[in-house]
DNA sequence: GTATGTTTGAAACGTATGTTTTGAACACAG
DNA sequence: CTGTGTTCAAAACATACGTTTCAAACATAC
């Protein structure tokens, strides 16, 4: 972040205050002012504050989708079976690690998608959906694979419910954090946590159907 | 609704606009114009907007935990057997029972907990868990002796798995009701997720913790 | 070196927000 | 009736926001 254009700047700077306080409460002028540049930067560069913010979602998505294809295509090649700790653990190493240099990368990740998931209109949730609905909907295609017996519109929302646990409890890991070290006195981070997600998520989805 | 005081016509009001909207995207002039209201009389009751927001959730959270205490005094009366489903069980009928005569009611009831906590800074999190710890800590207890062979710390972060997949699912069931309803064309209520949330949430918590 | 298109800087604009103020209307006890 | 505390109404206040403006600085090509 030290002497890129402006550009970067603004979206390094938007990204972290994005994740910390949401959109509605990261005004233009935080952001510039914490990044170093000026006001109108932001809608010379981007058109308008809206903009802004698909243009940080854009710089995250789309190499990370592009990596989770890759992944996927490499399944397909490699014969890898469909089971959903396979599948799962694709995402999940994929999410904590494409940025390596940065292990709180992740929870900026988590916590963006959070917000762009708890948005109240869901503008967001509707641009996500269109921009990278294809590969989500390839990664479900495995995950119908690994549980056939799990009728289609059933797993849909059970990957539904799995969003929810994982962007849920990361978003508010911080909040958590406290609340399990007062409780059991004990430190966690982002890895443990999603060490105990997988097995919870694999239990989900592949639970017996009623009836 | 009708003719209530102004302090429960604001109540009213505010419930169903900051579960539409948010909190932060809901103002007091759109609360108090379409509750017919002075806009001062917010400040006067209430003192500010944030206080507001709580006495939103209070009214909400009080009479909800003392139902719960209470199915879960009568659970231990009769010796209902401490199995996921029936703990589980209880707090979605009551979730989805606290007011019969208003069914969107339980809609608003999880969108406004997805608001809470969503909330950027954590704050009304920290008020909840505060507030109505207790009764949540006395249903953890009931699931720990439902799956006494899950670690009490793993059983911790799986029942905000359960919370993350319940609230976040249901307080974006607009958008996700209209994916649903693209993709199998199939039209779904808070019920019919509810009964789909169930097995998922009891698969979750009862699966094996690995090593 | 000059001209041209792009980027930055400082200031202002218009608007919407939460809050406060002031006085009138009201309820009700003495 | 009178007085007193409570509630309501209208207006104004102060502030913060996203956005726009316009001139200066800069880079690049001719």
């Amino acid at each position: 972040m030290a002497q890129a254009g402006t550009v970067d700047r603004i979206l390094d700077t938007a990204e972290v205050l994005f994740a910390q306080k949401g959109f509605a409460e990261t005004s233009l002028r935080a952001i510039t002012s914490k990044a170093g540049v000026n006001l109108a930067a932001v809608n010379y560069h981007f058109g308008s504050k809206e903009a802004l913010i698909q243009a940080v979602f854009e710089r995250f998505l789309t190499p990370f989708s592009a990596a989770l294809g890759a992944k996927l295509d490499e399944m397909e090649a490699t014969g890898t079976p469909d089971t959903p700790e396979n599948v799962l653990g694709i995402v999940f190493r994929l999410a904590l690690g494409t940025h390596p240099e940065d292990p709180q990368r992740a929870a900026i990740f988590f916590r963006l998608s959070g917000q762009a998931y708890s948005q109240p209109q869901g503008h967001l949730r509707d641009y996500l959906h269109k921009h990278y609905g294809a590969v989500f909907k390839r990664l479900q295609e495995h995950l119908q694979r690994a549980v056939p017996s799990v009728p289609p519109m059933e797993l849909f929302w059970r990957v539904q419910f799995s969003l929810g646990a994982v962007i849920f409890t990361l978003s508010g890991m911080q909040s958590l954090q406290a609340i399990s070290k007062a409780d059991f006195n004990l430190d966690v981070s982002a890895v443990d946590i999603t060490r105990r997600l997988l097995p919870f998520l694999v239990g989900g989805i592949q639970a017996d159907v009623p009836e």
